[in-house]
DNA sequence: GGATCGATCGGCT
DNA sequence: GCCGATCGATCCG
């Protein structure tokens, strides 16, 4: 059995953990199943400056997981509908977090398909909230302990993608000022199908990671 | 492929 | 009241 990624992996600047996320393996224990599947495209958010963060205003009752300590997660309800599930980064007091945007389907696929009322395959794990149904993460998770052996929900290392074959682009549906809107903190695997977002970003968007070192 | 629109509700201004 | 880190259906080219 692979061992869950350790807190330590998401005690650090909020970059580099979201690069280094692609590839791992979110797992989810469901009724005693394992459905999972590889991260490729996430997009981080960190610091009150981050005006497209939900951290942006300061403490809330909503937020807070975002402030508290590393290796949690941070599920979200949007549109009055929708799950989308943030791990948190950073140390305790700093608010930061990775949304997990995309998954490529390894484990469980047709319980997850079932999950997702079975639509295409290709749908089954694009996009923040179809994840979400498809691993069945709900309000549920808000604040769960993602390194605790008991968790239902956790990461494993799997692949690891070298520099070349990872993307990065402006975030996907944000809002914020021209900074967060201009900001290249969504990574992803190039040419993958699995990943979601406007084509356009996905073709434009295929440019060098900016290093660690622009963080703050 | 791209644009538009409706669904639906908790948390903030 | 307002609006969103979205999705799916529908229309268009």
């Amino acid at each position: 059995m692979p061992t869950r990624i350790p807190r330590t992996f998401f005690d650090r600047p909020t970059l580099e953990v979201a690069r280094d996320l692609l590839g791992a393996r979110l797992v989810r224990l469901y009724e005693g199943e394992r459905l999972s599947g590889r991260i490729v495209e996430v997009e981080a958010y960190f610091g009150l400056d981050d005006r497209a963060s939900h951290a942006r205003m300061g403490p809330t009752a909503r937020n807070a997981p975002m402030f508290g300590p590393p290796g949690y997660a941070y599920v979200y309800l949007i549109y009055g509908m929708h799950f989308c599930l943030n791990l948190v980064t950073e140390p305790e007091g700093f608010p930061a977090a990775v949304l997990v945007r995309a998954l490529e389907p390894l484990e469980g696929i047709e319980r997850q398909q079932a999950l997702r009322g079975g639509r295409p395959l290709r749908d089954l794990t694009r996009g923040p909230a179809r994840l979400c149904q498809a691993l069945a993460i709900d309000r549920a998770f808000n604040g769960c302990d993602l390194c605790s052996p008991e968790a239902q929900l956790w990461l494993e290392f799997d692949r690891r993608y070298p520099p070349e074959a990872v993307a990065c682009s402006p975030r996907v549906g944000v809002r914020g000022d021209a900074r967060a809107l201009s900001a290249p903190w969504r990574f992803f695997v190039a040419g993958s199908p699995w990943v979601s977002g406007p084509a356009s970003l996905n073709r434009q968007g295929i440019r060098p990671c900016p290093g660690a070192e622009e963080e703050r």
